[in-house]
DNA sequence: CAAAAAAAAGACTTCTCAGTCCTTTAATAA
DNA sequence: TTATTAAAGGACTGAGAAGTCTTTTTTTTG
């Protein structure tokens, strides 16, 4: 559905809007391991992130990455159009060079509504919003992880991730 | 949206059922060549719908694919999954380990919605529903390409595919 | 200023999907 | 029964996404 890559981001960005402010940053070791995301490979999209102005970085000790009060009015979709490029979901479902209502293709109409209001969602949602959402249903961004199993917060301090 | 396996097979399926019967089949090369998919790649994709029973084959002289009266009746969903393995479309959008509203990630609810009936329409339709549709609108499924341009129907030999 | 801490930058590897080509098998028809 | 035709099967290549590692730059702080 979405790309691997889109998925860390979104995961990334609540993440860093719950635990951090211009005071407290996070590194991206500690996003890494929190989110079970390969360290490396999220600070490359740190920095897309970071460059599309929907997060903030500043290094050298004490730094990391957190977000202002702006960033909380930016749209979910801006942060996978950020890494995954625009218009990523809008392409016709079965390939075809133009997708509309005039040169639909045999599933057009089944997935158009979907698509409509699945980007419709993405565009009206603020990360401040998906936030709000967590808070209100008491989960932790972190508690959403990808692994087979959820492991318990054990201490062993690999620190490798 | 789709892989470009799956919009190939159920492009194909389409084909196939619009221009195929048991007496009058359609070998590979037609089928790629209207469509403008890779010939030998498209080769395979239709193996795997043969050996899924999705749609029939034989060989040898006056071989080729067609289908049969039961396989106008198979749900789209089912070449999806035939050629993409099944639950491809069931996942977590942001790659959680389990996707449902008792562990839902941040868009599960935004997404959820659109995407189970989306599920349920391809589920519903089926090749012959499709093929209905596509008549109504007085559309064949082979002028519905991928390429930047439909090209005139011209009729230089070009074998080679 | 010097040392340490953190992101930025860039080279490199690995894996998966898509695409190509060649050989083998099965069916038909002469 | 032999030649032909078309799918089946399998080996290989290429591109792009994902992941890894090392070096450089920037910032802080002692
Ligand atoms: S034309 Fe295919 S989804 Fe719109
Ligand atoms: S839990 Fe993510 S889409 Fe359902």
């Amino acid at each position: 559905m979405l790309s691997r890559t889109s998925q860390y981001a979104l995961r990334s960005v609540l993440f860093i809007a719950e635990n951090s402010h211009a005071r407290r940053k996070v590194g991206v070791g500690e996003v890494a391991k929190a989110l079970e995301i390969p360290k490396y490979y999220l600070a490359k999209i740190l920095r897309r992130l970071a460059v599309g102005k929907l997060i903030r970085s500043s290094k050298g000790p004490g730094g990391g990455y957190y977000l202002n009060s702006e960033d909380f009015d930016h749209p979910l979709i801006a942060i996978i159009e950020s890494v995954d490029g625009p218009d990523s979901l809008k392409k016709c479902a079965l390939g075809l060079n133009t997708c509309s209502s005039e040169h639909p293709c045999p599933i057009h109409f089944y997935i158009g509504p979907f698509r409509d209001s699945l980007l419709q969602s993405l565009s009206e949602i603020t990360v401040g919003d998906a936030l709000e959402q967590l808070k209100q249903e008491h989960v932790f961004i972190d508690n959403l992880l990808t692994g087979d199993e959820k492991k318990k917060s054990n201490s062993d301090p690999d620190e490798r991730n």
